[in-house]
DNA sequence: GTCTATAGAGTGATAGAC
DNA sequence: GTCTATCACTCTATAGAC
């Protein structure tokens, strides 16, 4: 019997969407068993840490796919504008117009933030390090402070469109970085 | 005994530290019991719908603080440049250059949004209006856009804040929005 | 007596760990 | 599935104010 192939690997998107609904506490294991199918005692043989190791490691996940589809990107794309234009269609289409927080984000509010705070400071100072790097090839003087910003601003509409239950808000402050931030002079 | 005059309006803030501390659903009785020094009783009597009605209470209360500070002012002073540089100063020492969180952006992102959602909608539907207002008056063409990113900006520096431990991002944001929102000329 | 406030034992349900 | 701890919550008992 049971000769369905699950896994660990598969796991990490699936718990992601019961920790981004729920939060870290929120997260119980019988939500965790229901949206993965799995029984709890197959949880403990893929995560023995528990929920804990858990939610490392979609953590993990989502700063793999950070770093491969926007992070390297930015730093190694030679068009740095091109770059930059990616990164927010990117961003875009993963927080799908602010419906989708951002776990790392939520997390770093939350007391979750004591478990993880390094994974999570990683995360956001490798977003910011790489902006910088691109808006600074792309000829920008202000590079690390409007990297910061943008990174501010996209982490703060995603709060600002669920809170006003309006994509709008999320949608309008992409097209607000896009001209910004791929303005071709600027002081 | 016990002539200590505990009212139900001192504990709000009470409240609210644990909330910031652990989130709605890591705010457990006994967490609030400790902080409080109240019995489950007396928790109970004060607020006979339970952990709800203390968190909408604690909301109402931050509400309430951000009207008279904060969004009252801006709507109302004559002078629209001093209104709006006082806004920064309240945000400022309120969030505390983003050690101390927003409670409504973290329940925003939360599952508490649920049970909230009129509550959290309001707050930041208010904040962004009576900016928009104040900066209408001051002379600015795009006083709704500019609100709405100005309040995202915010919300997003407490997140970066903090996750990158970091105080200095909160107060260089603080520090551009003076410039940005109160510049004389403007497009 | 009534009312409000207190502390805390006790409830069933459910948590995470194993 | 089984474990214990803890959850939100109820309830009893008690106190002083009026």
């Amino acid at each position: 019997m049971s000769r369905k192939p699950v896994e660990r690997g598969d796991l990490p998107p699936l718990l992601a969407e019961v920790f981004r609904k729920h939060g870290y506490e929120g997260a119980s294991l019988a939500l965790i068993s229901e949206a993965t199918g799995l029984g709890k005692g197959s949880l403990y043989n893929f995560f023995p840490g528990g929920k804990e190791e858990m939610a490392a490691a979609v953590l993990a996940d989502v700063d793999a796919w950070f770093e491969g589809n926007v992070f390297a990107p930015l730093r190694d794309k030679a068009d740095a504008e091109t770059a930059i234009s990616g990164m927010l269609d990117a961003v875009d289409a993963y927080f799908r117009s602010g419906r989708r927080i951002c776990l790392v984000g939520a997390f770093a509010l939350d007391d979750a933030r004591s478990r993880f705070a390094e994974r999570i400071r990683g995360y956001f100072a490798s977003w910011v390090d790489a902006l910088a790097a691109a808006l600074a090839r792309a000829g920008r003087k202000d590079a690390a402070a409007l990297a910061e910003e943008a990174v501010s601003l996209i982490q703060g509409a995603i709060v600002l469109s669920r809170a006003l239950g309006d994509t709008g808000t999320f949608d309008r402050t992409i097209r607000g970085l896009r001209k910004r931030l791929t303005a071709r002079r600027q002081a």
